[in-house]
DNA sequence: ATGTTTTTTGACCATGTGATCAGATAAGTT
DNA sequence: AACTTATCTGATCACATGGTCAAAAAACAT
């Protein structure tokens, strides 16, 4: 814990800048071509800097790929964190697939970052994943599990519940080319997938007795 | 059309089993690595046979992997195909829901190849979905449509059913690290996945006047 | 055994890639 | 203007990688 490692906020006008720079043109090539698959040339021709300059600012290729994760953990996890127990059971979880889906919608290549990292085995991101993520997924069970238990939402696997949340909404931003070769209107997609995934986790939640 | 292109059978023991053991390799370092990210080293190495013998068998690394989409390919589209008009609609959909499943816990390999060459915007296969997977979609829709049209199962959009079974069942295998991370114990997971994803699928397709 | 075809490999090549570095240029400060 | 610091780049390096080729070794046929 030297005064070397924590990160100064003290950044220059033209650091902030091509940082910014340097992270949406990163974000552009990892999250379609992977880790391996994008060269620094290629982020270097996005960003429109040389490539020594964007070693100049990050200190490698691996460098930029983790710092995109920062943002793109926090803010998948928020909505899962804001699941407030003390709200309606069905109107909370219907409005975290709300928030998954536009997020699908609107940042497909933070999801597909993700999935290329998971689809390789999460090489550089597993100890997230056991820590931070294994923590709030417990804790999203608990919520769960709860209202199953006040008899608020039907009786099933909370885990499972929320693995086919995100396989639902992420499929829609990872395999967008798929869908989009089938169906080429992207806007009609999303607002047919808007009512579709409504009812579909209305109908699993709702007790069947009630 | 000349003799050239039509792939003879007159294949050699030898040519056989070296095929089959360069395809098992290819198979096991795309599907973690991807296109980009697999080398013919890696491929050596896994079959035990030398760069330039790889290439003796296959005239190139794209050679390999085109390859292992045919088998793929049949295989998925298989059960859809097998969809039978005549059968229980909501039987006949969740037998393929457990077909699908099973093809992730058996063949989670398959899914990821075919994951990492929809995330990088099917590169290589587009003219396979345009084409056949198209086709086979439509077919499938006009199944599920008639269905709905009878009352068998609820006025759901046929397309997103397609999609949601698809990203449910394949999650299991193509995040299957993260659920590992998670959930180190693999015959639980889809012991308990069976249960869930009958429950989902049922649950929005039974008709609810029913 | 001899000849023929198939299979295998060591050596090699052209290209692409992440990263370095010394020095040039620009920006900021006094 | 003079000086200091921050920013930028051309040239270059070491290494990995897909693929080639001539020739050796093995398998097969007679």
């Amino acid at each position: 814990m030297t005064s070397e490692t924590k990160k100064p906020e003290r950044l220059t006008r033209i650091q902030r800048e091509n940082r910014t720079r340097i992270r949406e043109a990163a974000l552009e090539a990892f999250s379609r071509n992977g880790f391996r698959g994008t060269t620094l040339d290629q982020i270097a021709t996005l960003s429109s800097l040389s490539k020594p300059n964007l070693i100049y600012y990050y200190k490698s290729k691996e460098d930029i790929y983790l710092e995109l994760f920062v943002s793109l953990l926090d803010q998948w996890l928020e909505p899962l964190v804001a699941l407030n127990i003390e709200g309606d059971p069905i109107e909370e979880i219907l409005s975290y697939v709300r928030v998954k889906l536009a997020l699908s919608r609107d940042k497909p290549r933070e999801s597909r970052l993700f999935a290329n990292e998971v689809l390789r085995g999460c090489p550089r991101i597993a100890w997230f994943i056991k820590k931070d993520l294994k923590n709030v997924v417990e804790e999203v069970e608990a919520k769960f599990q709860h209202w199953i238990d006040e008899g608020k939402i039907a009786a099933i696997n909370p885990r499972h519940l929320l693995y086919s949340i995100w396989a639902v909404t992420q499929h829609y931003a990872d395999f967008e080319s798929q869908i989009t070769l089938l169906q080429p209107n992207k806007h009609e997609t999303f607002a047919e997938a808007e009512i579709y995934v409504e009812q579909l986790f209305r109908g699993i939640l709702t007790p069947r007795n009630a």
